[in-house]
DNA sequence: CCAAATCTTCACGAATCCCTGATCCAGTTA
DNA sequence: TAACTGGATCAGGGATTCGTGAAGATTTGG
């Protein structure tokens, strides 16, 4: 395997002096290799030719807003991890910056040692994720995408196709919330011309045959996630 | 009559009694022989010698670190799977340690059932690589891509060209599940211009020849795979 | 050029799965 | 507390999917 260019590097898009020199400060005291860009354009940028590890994004950004720039990078199959930054308590924000792609979100203030384990957590998920092929594994629940098989407590599990895709897409995304509507996009295929109250029944069959290991939690009012802590 | 057959010796790096012995109790439970050293030069000499199908390193050793060890090995040409394992949820020794090639990573705590999953995938890959022109065997059942012939039970099987690259080309994937497309333009060759049925109808021609010794599995709304378990 | 072997397609039955709609239940709001 | 909203649950009809036998197409070998 060929090396990559730099590896560790967190790009951090903002235009906040105060905030992205303590976001400098704290992450490279981790170890972390650390690139400011204070500018939408030059963020993106950045993110297309530095291969960073992570990206850190601000929502309210000046000439491109934090979320075009994740839609952009998504779009050309950029899947670098992106957390977004944003100040306004808005929920909506959040939402929608998730279901375009990003892996998690902070508001601000924020304490930096929050930051770090975000970056951290992020950084491991796609770590994992890039060496891939491998078993996903959540609390007892280990679902093999290779040989399509699933074990909870140690004992082998039945699932049908669907309800192994569904489970699968949680769990390769863990702790991110989908919407019923993702799902039967991501899940069923591109043209879902199923109702949503599908999904609810497949969810409700893996939870019965993964009994008390069922990682599966439902948001009321948003969708599933497959989380360890129900 | 062979003894037992043993998947592979892994090959266990570790100071901490606890965990060892733990591992040695999951793996051996599994068919896999295990070899444990609890020192950091002893593993890298056992590394060389025994030949294992996997190695699990602990990344705080006494007199080597892991991520020594493994880039010594990895200097000597040695590309025997590594899997790394560390206390410290500290995020740069994970990525040191895949930079410096190694092929998985688990934190401690982790669940046994966990580990094997992941020495199994990691060694399933590791086989998948290096295999080249040995014979194939699954069970009961040996495939010789060399000489062409096939036994089941003992006794010999007289199978087709094209029902012999799709038993040929399954077992030499084993456990990994193909769809009928996939399994068009990998055996038969040229772009499917042929309907997917007629592998199913190749499929039970090779099921009805190899009788109760047929490894292959059929994956409902997926494809086909071959396997000891049904 | 013919015959045998092999490959592919087709059709039907059986098994299984998936979707839907109705109903019940729990959390939320007025 | 009652009304309301969203989720859980259940069961049956309809649709897939797989296995199989047989027949047509193609290749191989003599």
């Amino acid at each position: 395997m060929s090396p990559d260019p730099v590896k560790g590097l967190i790009l951090v898009v903002e235009d906040e002096r105060a905030i992205s020199d303590l976001l400098r400060l704290y992450l490279s005291r981790e170890g972390f290799g650390v690139q400011v860009e204070s500018d939408g354009l030059a963020g993106l940028s950045a993110a297309r030719t530095l291969h960073p590890a992570a990206i850190i994004l601000d929502v309210g950004l000046p000439s491109m807003d934090g979320t075009e720039i994740c839609r952009k990078l998504r779009a050309e199959s950029n899947w670098t991890p992106v957390l977004f930054c944003t100040a306004r308590d808005d929920e909506v924000d959040r939402v929608v910056g998730l279901e375009l792609g990003a892996d998690d979100y902070i508001t601000k203030p924020f304490s930096p040692r929050e930051v770090v384990a975000r970056v951290k957590a992020v950084v491991r998920r796609a770590v994992q994720a890039a060496s891939s092929e491998g078993p996903l594994v959540l609390g007892e629940v280990i679902v093999d995408p290779v040989t399509r098989r699933v074990t909870a407590g140690g004992s082998p599990v039945q699932l049908t196709a669907t309800e192994f895709d569904l489970l699968e897409h949680l769990m390769a995304n863990q702790g991110r919330v989908f919407s019923r509507d993702q799902l039967l996009s991501e899940v069923w295929g591109y043209a879902a011309i199923v109702g949503t109250r599908t999904v609810d029944v497949h969810v409700a069959q893996v939870r019965t045959k993964l009994g008390d290991y069922s990682p599966i939690r439902t948001v009321r009012g948003v969708g599933y996630s497959a989380e360890l802590e129900p």
